[in-house]
DNA sequence: AAAAGCCCCTGGATGC
DNA sequence: TGCATCCAGGGGCTTT
């Protein structure tokens, strides 16, 4: 589910409800990716002082020390003032004393990992090797040019992987390179200058626009408040399989780069 | 070192 | 109706 514009409206759904917030208890559901970390109990007492975001991952500051969330492919957030009993698939409570903080995620690829701080290693394992955040000041298209020349695989293949550029997944990278009129099988490394300037631009683009319409819901992405995305509805390529192209009305085409779907248009998308 | 493949897991859609 | 198969928004780890 979650690229960067979900887990951004995610973030922007209970950061400030959360701001301040005393942990009263901790329940952990059935295993999620990895292990929680620390025992439960120890987190009791810390205070919630920010909710961050690095790429795709969620970084709740504590007073002492840091949680690190990742929604995986089908996670969601709820934060609510009433808590309730859990249901089937809600594997990761916290409780305090603003609200009770829950994730749901019925395949069960997120986690919740403790850190002692952003530059322990148990968070530089997860965080060390990201790439740039894509909507930040320091994503320039010289450096995401020169991150391109870097490597030798498809561009499409570039996005995903996060070392460049962090929070593009399947939806997004698709769109982007729609948008900027890039085949998904171009090697990153004979990109132009000229290319890279447009899907740079593509990217901020098509993320931004996203975060404003709530992220997209294809299948049960909502905020934190419960609130659901509709960027989806604006979809040029993904999920269009067969459909008229929006531009050309070509039939968008489907094709398979590392096990993962990729819709683009062959007229539109000639670089 | 870098790139490609392999899994983790559940549920919904599709086809027979 | 039931059952098998395929597919899904991610990404760390293992293998080439």
């Amino acid at each position: 589910m979650p690229e960067l514009p979900e887990v951004e409206v995610t973030r922007l759904s209970f950061a400030n409800a959360i701001a301040g917030a005393a942990i009263e208890s901790v329940r952990v559901g059935k295993a999620l990716r990895w292990p929680l970390g620390t025992a439960p109990q120890d987190l009791i007492g810390r205070h919630v002082r920010a909710v961050r975001r690095r790429g795709k991952y969620l970084l709740l500051d504590l007073d002492q020390g840091i949680l690190l969330m990742h929604l995986g492919m089908s996670g969601s957030l709820s934060f609510s003032r009433r808590s309730c009993a859990p249901g089937t698939h809600d594997h990761f409570d916290l409780q305090t004393d603003q609200g009770l903080l829950r994730l749901h995620d019925p395949r069960r690829f997120g986690a919740v990992v403790y850190a002692p701080g952003e530059d322990s290693p148990q968070a530089q394992k997860l965080l060390g090797r990201l790439g740039m955040e894509p909507l930040g000041p320091d994503f320039t298209v010289d450096l995401f040019h020169a991150g391109c020349k870097r490597k030798n695989s498809a561009i499409k293949q570039v996005l995903l992987g996060g070392q460049v550029v962090v929070g593009v997944g399947n939806i997004y990278a698709c769109e982007a390179l729609f948008m900027a009129g890039i085949r998904p099988t171009r090697k990153a490394n004979r990109i132009t200058r000229v290319q890279a300037s447009r899907l740079h631009a593509a990217i901020r683009d098509v993320l931004s626009r996203a975060v404003q319409q709530g992220g997209s819901t294809l299948r049960d992405f909502s905020s934190a408040k419960g609130e659901n995305g509709y960027f989806q509805l604006e979809a040029m390529v993904y999920g269009r399989k067969g459909s008229p192209c929006r531009v050309c009305a070509q039939p968008v085409r489907l094709l398979r780069q590392g096990q993962r779907s990729t819709y683009w248009c062959a007229h539109c998308q000639k670089a």
